[in-house]
DNA sequence: AAGTTTGGTAGAACCTGTTCTAGTGTGCGG
DNA sequence: CCGCACACTAGAACAGGTTCTACCAAACTT
């Protein structure tokens, strides 16, 4: 276990974690969930999350770095949920660029849907805290993957291309959003423009 | 003076300031780039900021709401100066995909020279505090002023259009550099990767 | 000139994320 | 059975951003 730490655990084989581990990880994210929904950043306090999940405050820096670490890992898993969701009905619109902003924009709106939690969450990606690369890289990936059939006709290195600055539009804008800087809509606006301009002209 | 709070005071009209105001607004911006040059935002330390600039602490407070919109109006400053600099010497590039590209990697080299600073003003940048939202719309409107007169030949739609984007992509990995997720040359691999996969299918 | 307003100062106090201390099981190799 | 390692706990302590208290001085009012 040298190579484990607070941080990385997250990323190590799941077989390290005990079932009496697993769990309380669990009941950690979920006191993560419930009060980040109901008061948004702020109100996911430390001494709250340990209260919430009936543990104590120093057994949280057990198993996460920080409470950007336990926010990121509540949003990778609320991420892959999405992603979930999101594959099973295939995308609407006659275009790929429309296809993709139909798909971004129904991963988005169900963050609409919990917009405190959902700006928590993002609000914690952009941490400098070390235990948040991981889940940053893995929401960005799931975000890829959601888009990534719709552009199949493309050539592989501009595809990549594509949904990589498409990430960092979803990103921007989230952040955006969720510091207060702009209004839900604008995520919405930004998304489809940024599918516009970027696809529209790769059309054959 | 009524529709002016600590954070409004930043865009109001400039003669609402008095010279001493003025003179203790500069010390404090003064100390928050040394400090952030030495030791990055961690070491810009609020009882450090206000010893250096030889005040008190509470009056750090009433020029500025918080730690990120002093950080974010030191950004603001930079921002121009480096617009201006840029500004000066004509865009390398027989492309406007190039061109563009060589604008926005001169800016981000000014960058690259000072690191700590860079990454501390950066960070501060993607703070919910209100008074860093103007702050955040000035550096996003001098990037773009930057790269305007270059897709002179472009529709103006789709000008403002990939411009927006670039913004995007120009915030997105200058975050992810500054909170450690990335090297500096990643910064300048993807506003290349932008550049070429915005503006080359624009290209007449 | 007295009063008021404005902005400054020193320093304590407060809040919340994080860490530390000391002590309590619990499982396990010997 | 002993001792040890390890995860957990309660609570104190610490750190740094922010706010509060009490006080002061210059400028403006009348």
């Amino acid at each position: 276990m040298a190579d484990l730490d607070v941080a990385g655990r997250e990323t190590g084989p799941e077989s390290e974690l005990s079932p009496e581990q697993l769990d309380r990880r669990r009941r950690l994210i979920d006191a993560a969930f419930e009060l980040g929904a109901e008061g948004g950043y702020d109100a996911v306090q430390m001494r709250d999350v340990a209260a919430t999940a009936n543990m104590a405050l120093a057994t949280i820096y057990r198993n996460f770095s920080s409470k950007d670490h336990l926010l990121a890992a509540a949003m990778t898993e609320w991420t892959i949920r999405l992603r979930d969701r999101v594959a099973q009905s295939p995308p609407k619109g006659d275009t790929p660029a429309e296809q993709m902003f139909d798909v971004l924009n129904r991963a988005c709106g169900a963050m609409g849907r919990q917009p405190k939690l959902s700006a928590a969450l993002v609000r914690a990606l952009s941490s400098s805290d070390v235990g948040v690369r991981n889940s940053g890289a893995e929401v960005r990936a799931s975000i890829a993957s959601m888009g990534d059939p719709i552009l199949v006709d493309l050539d592989p290195e501009v595809r990549a291309d594509i949904l990589v600055v498409l990430g960092h539009v979803w990103y921007s804008s989230l952040v955006s959003w969720a510091n207060g800087r702009s209004t839900f809509d604008s995520v919405t606006i930004e998304l489809e423009r940024a599918c516009r301009v970027l696809i529209s002209p790769y059309q054959s």
